[in-house]
DNA sequence: TAATGAACAGCTTGTTCATAG
DNA sequence: CTATGAACAAGCTGTTCATTA
């Protein structure tokens, strides 16, 4: 069973970075998918990071797995036949926690780039 | 031909990110892989990084193939029968642009995080 | 046994295809 | 056509095995 790697421990992966956002989009306004990878492209534009719209995806239901989120359909516009998937926060603490977990991983991954440009620096 | 697929642009790929450190340890010293490898470990141990061997060779390979350092052979001590290889700097130039890169690289990562650390504390 | 290297396996993620409405 | 999702494929990287001296 129990068969996994153990990750090095380098930086922060992409698919938890982004859960951070998603639930922190989802606690403020409800945005379904695509408008969330939007939000996260226009972010990060000017830092050339532009994620695809699977990564989104697989971190939604990666948050609905894990009891975090829970989902519903609505039209997107009233006189519209368009459904979207719009989610609302399930659990906060979990939600919470995760975030808290995030940001961790965040400045731990920090850390180590400032060591990094520091230790460049010294030539 | 040129079948690559385009990078989402996230952060740093640790390959690059040893890479500059290996450059850094060769122009000052000449060490051999696993001492370089032990020199990253106890750096980034309090930060949680463990990078592997094998992570190592391939980045020193590719600093081969790239015409960035050259290699020799030499006996571990003088009475001993253990060989090992211990890089030099071949291309000055190209080393130095290739640590640019990675600096650049490394400053671009932070800088994500850093509005990451931002976004999240605003609840 | 220490150092190096290659092969393999598993995980992450970018691209493409499919489906619904 | 827009939003969602799944399948596929390409990297990247951790683990294991092989070789050499």
């Amino acid at each position: 069973m129990g068969n996994s790697r153990k990750p090095s421990g380098f930086l922060v992966k992409q698919r938890l970075f982004i859960k951070g956002y998603l639930i922190t989009y989802i606690e403020n306004s409800r945005p379904y998918g695509i408008q969330m990878l939007d939000e996260l492209k226009q972010h990060f534009k000017p830092l050339g990071y532009s994620p695809n719209h699977a990564e989104i995806y697989r971190a939604l239901h990666e948050l609905l797995d894990e009891g975090i989120v829970r989902s519903g359909q609505k039209k997107l516009k009233e006189d519209s036949y368009q459904e979207i998937t719009i989610y609302y926060i399930r659990d906060a603490e979990k939600a919470l926690a995760l975030k808290r977990y995030v940001e961790e991983e965040v400045i731990r991954s920090q850390s180590i780039l400032q060591k990094a440009i520091e230790d460049f620096n010294l030539d």
